[in-house]
DNA sequence: AGATCGCCTGAATAGGTGTTCAGTTCTTGA
DNA sequence: TCAAGAACTGAACACCTATTCAGGCGATCT
């Protein structure tokens, strides 16, 4: 054989692989996944439309993956969020607006990600996704309660709820218009934190300071983003 | 002319459009939207494919009646549930529960109606659904606030967001598996109806009375039928 | 009964996008 | 430089379902 898989090559077609997931990130970014077609996403990642399937073996595991991808990043963030937090309720708070923050800032993709028709079935990876979300988050309510802040509850079906009041608040389509403003966006974020914190047993008073603290930190982070 | 509507023809033309849209709503409790198809929907309605455009101009519009449909009925009954309650915390009590037994008695409607993939665009018809919705569930909080059961909010956001956690905890992919066991059942609409009062400001202790009481009417109606 | 008109039928059509594959280009090691 | 094999190309293909329409059928009124 005189053809091998040089480091230079492995290292190239790990690149054309990446290129290929952010085009199709990119593209579920601008137009939603309605955008992310084959023909389109090869387009703007510079490569044929075949190519595409040298990398994955159909839409439905390029989508898949992009999936996978968002929601790992969409994990880490939370769980830094919420370690840095001083106690078990403000992780909660933290990890709640940073849900609300990351969705609000990337309304399009996170619509995509979690709920709009795509013509292939992802539903599997899509669950995953939220399996994972919503598992850290009831792991956060569940430390919570251990820590005597909240009443004993179903941390599972409560983590699910706050999830899906968040989206549906946010990029659902009732979902305010004009949260390009920093101003109305950091209010939007401030109200469903402190319903999703009542939410779980937080009283109003005690909600309402914890949601102050945490969006310091992360609507920070967005607006200068 | 020789050929007039007669009272008879009128009424045979009425009789077969509620067909169509009883096959398609079926079609939709049974398999969700994706079954939702011209011919399928035509054989069930007992008409040809072609058929079925001379009474919807196209397969969106079919879709759009049927999601307006089942809006109307849905609004119908949180209605009535709400207006029997002797008072505006009861009242928004029983416009949750309501919403929640009825998603969770016809699950596949439910997801069909507000969330699943279609091939077509039903996006307005869709947003008219949740707005009313929504809206009426609005107008229940915002009367436990003008009553000073709850503390000021934005009504609109949160009525949003409760009908987002109600739906995501119930008919969404992470929603519980057996919820067929009737006692099952009670125990996620309360659960999920106490989360629900919570977050908008009523205090635990008084929230797990609500829900008590609000359970009483719609879950004997469900199991009965 | 019969002339007329509209409703109904269902096979054929249309359109759009994921997927394939024969041919071309590039990379490697000798 | 060159043989061998891998990767890439992109036009053609396949498939699926909404939609159409020419012809048949049935209803209406005189």
């Amino acid at each position: 054989m005189v053809y091998r898989r040089t480091h230079q090559v492995v290292k190239r077609l790990a690149a054309r692989r990446s290129a290929i997931l952010a085009a199709a990130r990119d593209a579920a970014a601008e137009g939603g996944m309605t955008a992310v077609q084959i023909a389109p996403v090869a387009v703007r990642a510079n490569v044929a439309a075949g190519t595409v399937y040298r990398y994955f073996p159909s839409k439905a595991d390029l989508i898949s993956e992009l999936i996978a991808d968002v929601s790992r990043d969409e994990l880490a963030a939370i769980r830094r969020a919420a370690d840095a937090a001083p106690g078990p309720s403000s992780a909660l708070a933290a990890a709640v607006t940073t849900v609300a923050v990351h969705v609000l800032s990337q309304r399009k993709l996170a619509w995509g990600i979690l709920a709009e028709p795509v013509d292939v079935d992802v539903t599997a990876s899509r669950l995953a996704s939220r399996r994972e979300i919503a598992g850290e988050i009831a792991s956060r309510i569940d430390a919570a309660v251990r820590a005597g802040h909240l009443p004993a509850q179903d941390t599972a079906l409560a983590a699910t709820a706050l999830l899906g009041a968040l989206h549906e608040a946010l990029v659902g389509p009732l979902a305010p218009e004009n949260l390009d403003d920093p101003a109305k966006l950091r209010e939007a974020v401030q109200t469903v934190t402190l319903l999703a914190l009542r939410a779980v047993g937080v009283m109003d008073a005690r909600a309402r300071g914890l949601v102050v603290q945490a969006a310091v930190l992360p609507v920070k982070t967005l607006v200068g983003a």
